[in-house]
DNA sequence: CTTTTTTTACGATAAAAATCGTACTTCCTA
DNA sequence: TAGGAAGTACGATTTTTATCGTAAAAAAAG
């Protein structure tokens, strides 16, 4: 049975213990910046995403690995062991990681009107003929499929 | 002509003086919430824009007020006084916004591909026949002004 | 086998963003 | 005109994100 002691032992625990993949919610900006490079490029060490990611900006190594620890606590990453080195890769899926993006984005910034941000992107950066056709082709496909 | 004691004047005042308006970048979240609503509904007081955010999510009088008075800070909303109260209005343009929003959204989350984020958006959200035919139309638009 | 390089682990700190509490002022009203 | 209500100002704190420094272990080079 529970008494004084018990609890404060509990208490203690909780306070010391550190959870880990408690929740994931959102990539932040440079987490989404290491998963591009993996979701293009499939498995990579720290080095080569901080050797990609150097081209763009300077950073010290040990922000990029820091970054991907905890990316990997966050469920964001998978890892192995090859050697002493660990190679990384993405644990979530770049449409479905996309797609909560730009869900987010969607109503944070046009108002949930996706209308809205079509029309604005296709204003907004010039699009090839080919494209545009591709985008004819997609509008008809839904137009049928609507039926 | 400066002397060791001018120097260090000068750099006292450096030390005291808080520059506002310094460099403005993009809105965040938050901010963003309350241009909405003043983009969408004209000039505001911080009561109205308070009530309008608190049927999203609880937040504390006082907090609204805080990121608008940064807001106003940051060039982001003008003022003006009627009586002891001020009323608020959007400072930067909604288009203009939006699109800076949408274009570091963009290179983030799809690498800069317009039209990967226009063919997701459009797979993902149902558009009505009407929003479509409105589409269609804009993509004509763009072809025939592409000669 | 010693030394240097490569790598991980991880706490600490800095920077940015969001939130809140308290003091003070002004207006309204009983 | 006293006292509450409605505002503003603003420092302080919390939370989140980004960055870095140091220690230790493992591997590679000499």
């Amino acid at each position: 049975m529970l008494n004084y002691d018990s609890y404060r032992t509990f208490a203690t625990s909780l306070i010391v213990v550190k959870m880990s993949k408690a929740k994931s919610s959102q990539p932040t900006t440079s987490e989404l910046a290491v998963l591009q490079l993996l979701w293009d490029h499939g498995p990579l060490s720290v080095r080569e995403i901080h050797e990609a990611l150097s081209t763009e900006k300077e950073v010290v190594y040990t922000t990029v690995l820091k970054t991907m620890q905890v990316m990997l606590d966050r469920g964001f990453l998978e890892r192995e062991s090859v050697g002493r080195k660990h190679i990384y890769s993405a644990a979530i899926a770049k449409e479905a990681t996309q797609n909560q993006l730009l869900d987010t984005f969607l109503n944070r910034t046009f108002g949930g009107s996706a209308k809205q941000l079509v029309l604005r992107a296709l204003g907004n950066y010039k699009a090839s003929k080919s494209e545009l056709e591709e985008l004819k082709a997609m509008i008809d496909k839904l137009e049928n499929d609507e039926q």
